[in-house]
DNA sequence: AATGAATGAGTATTCATTCAT
DNA sequence: TATGAATGAATACTCATTCAT
């Protein structure tokens, strides 16, 4: 199990032939994920949906664990892409609340499939330190971006809030209404 | 896998009669789960994990799954057993959110276990109705705990709130302080 | 179509007096090779559809083999039964030959599952000296039924004949009219 | 399982590079058909008997079903070609009918093979429609040979007449003379 | 006499990974 | 460089049989 150790050097990136072909495995990678869970992921799996040979995957990616590293680290860079968006497009606090209600109701957090791979995402990180990293990146992205509009506390208590929020949303039977969301919003940062 | 140290004469116990036996399974099954995650348990891990033969889980479970959904619905009874047991116990609705507190910033160490099989039941219950049914109890049972001390949409956000906190203090490198936690409760409940 | 496995399934009733219980358990066991074959023809699945514990199955029988000897020697005796039955009624070498056509194109061998149980003892029985026992007196059960009616050598052609036009009816896509076995037993043993 | 005596020096063979592969194992999986049945025919006794690893068996063939319908397949291609050649050199229906008893009292231990695994073939067939066609298709390459010679009803009874003189003579103790077969044959197909 | 519980050997199959070409 | 073929370890699960009660 132990990755054979070869010139401790950059990645190899010498791919002249089908170049791109290992950004859709990685694309490819997260739809399987979706589907079957990390658990269910495997090589077989994403070659076929990948329509690319078995053998094609371990020249690519040094092992499986390389291969879920780099998907997540995608989710992770997109999701952080699409919330750090959402709220440097909001000028003032006002816009700024409308803006979290927006991402914890909108398709960016809210949609089944992001939600779903987030669990899966956190689960692996909880054993695989090289996930934390991409964990912490992300967290600290997330407040960061808060931050430009709330104090530091609140920047936090807000981040928490839409992690429960979406979380529950995605899990209940009946989603909480979006009213009740911007009211809760509200809650933890009002009006000064 | 380090072997179990224990005397040396640790005898593979007269094992024909163990009553009680598949109660014991379900437990060790949530700590293999803790440990190695939805994809790393097998029957194989469990059962020597349990000291019984591998032959002796698909007696006591029909399949792996059965096996999975035992854990975790006991997982969820017993964490919501917690939840209203402290709920219960609170006088008022100051005592009420400084439960919430403490349910929140509990033990560090066995939250973290907690946690991390709550990831784990996530994803999974994403792909697997009887699963659905086991998180549709536990948020229930959580809501209405809280419903005994705050408005149902308090409840709800409060619900919410609890479990983004939970994870970002599991996840977090430097977890956000009681203080903080404290007041983020108290936005979203005030005193009335 | 899992046999129910393990305790909690439902419980078989309480058996404690069952007497014909063996001889169930042979007539069960003819079903179940019948639809699964020898080789999935297992203890649970007979213990199964005849509603009886597992435990019970090596109570009454020493091993499984013992089981399936006792099975397709009950099938052997009762076919060799309705032949010998058959040909004892028959007056005089014309109800003779029309006894053989009745046999060939009746309910007896040409059963499908008659046929069907037949290729499964034949299969067996070339590994198992024990089952040869078996085959060998039902031959000379039907050889001397026929030899109240025809010489020795025709005897023996006409049991090959039952034989092979039992088969091919049996797997037949369009099997050979009444008419057609008629002319053939004719032909092998002609009016003197 | 004797172990395949050869010189001693018997290298496993280094078989990453293997070609032919597949079609080895289909012929020993006959073999080991014979020799333990259907039942008793499992991947590693076949791997074993090809010396081949366990892992390659369900690399080249999707599942034992395959591996049997293959095996099977290849039985009765094999079996129907000999047939045919059979009757192919006879000229006239002298030798065709010389042939035919040929066929019946052939070569006794090669037969026996043939007809042990004809059995399973059948026992099989019952159950799985794939093995139905190869049985299907095998019994009307027979008759078309045989009505080379004959008039299609007499061809038919005569192929019958062989399946039940094939069957009796590997089942028998002591099997039918020749000098019978030749009679019964031409009971069934005289000199027009 | 009868059986629920247990067990270790065995089954088909899947898998990540290696390697010769 | 890319990959089809190959491999051994692992997986979930089934089984005939045993045994304590």
């Amino acid at each position: 199990m132990t990755a054979p150790q070869g010139p401790p050097s950059e990645k190899p990136r010498s791919r002249r032939h089908d170049p791109g072909r290992r950004e859709r495995l990685i694309d490819v990678t997260l739809d399987v994920i979706a589907e079957n869970g990390v658990a269910g992921t495997t090589h077989r799996k994403v070659a076929a949906a990948a329509n690319v040979p078995l053998g094609s995957m371990t020249y690519h990616f040094q092992g499986i664990d390389e291969l879920l590293a780099a998907a997540f680290t995608k989710l992770a860079d997109l999701t952080a892409d699409g919330f750090e968006a959402a709220l440097s497009a909001a000028d003032g606090p006002r816009q700024a609340r409308e803006a979290v209600v927006g991402l914890i109701t909108g398709d960016l957090l809210g949609e089944r499939r992001s939600i779903l791979l987030t669990y899966e995402l956190y689960a692996l990180a909880a054993r695989r330190p090289n996930l934390r990293l991409v964990t912490d990146t992300w967290m600290a992205r997330s407040r960061a971006a808060l931050e430009r509009h709330f104090d530091p506390d609140t920047a936090r208590m807000l981040d928490a809030l839409i992690e429960g929020l979406s979380i529950h949303r995605a899990l209940a039977l009946n989603p909480m209404p979006v009213q009740t969301v911007r009211e809760a919003v509200e809650r933890i940062a009002p009006d000064s």
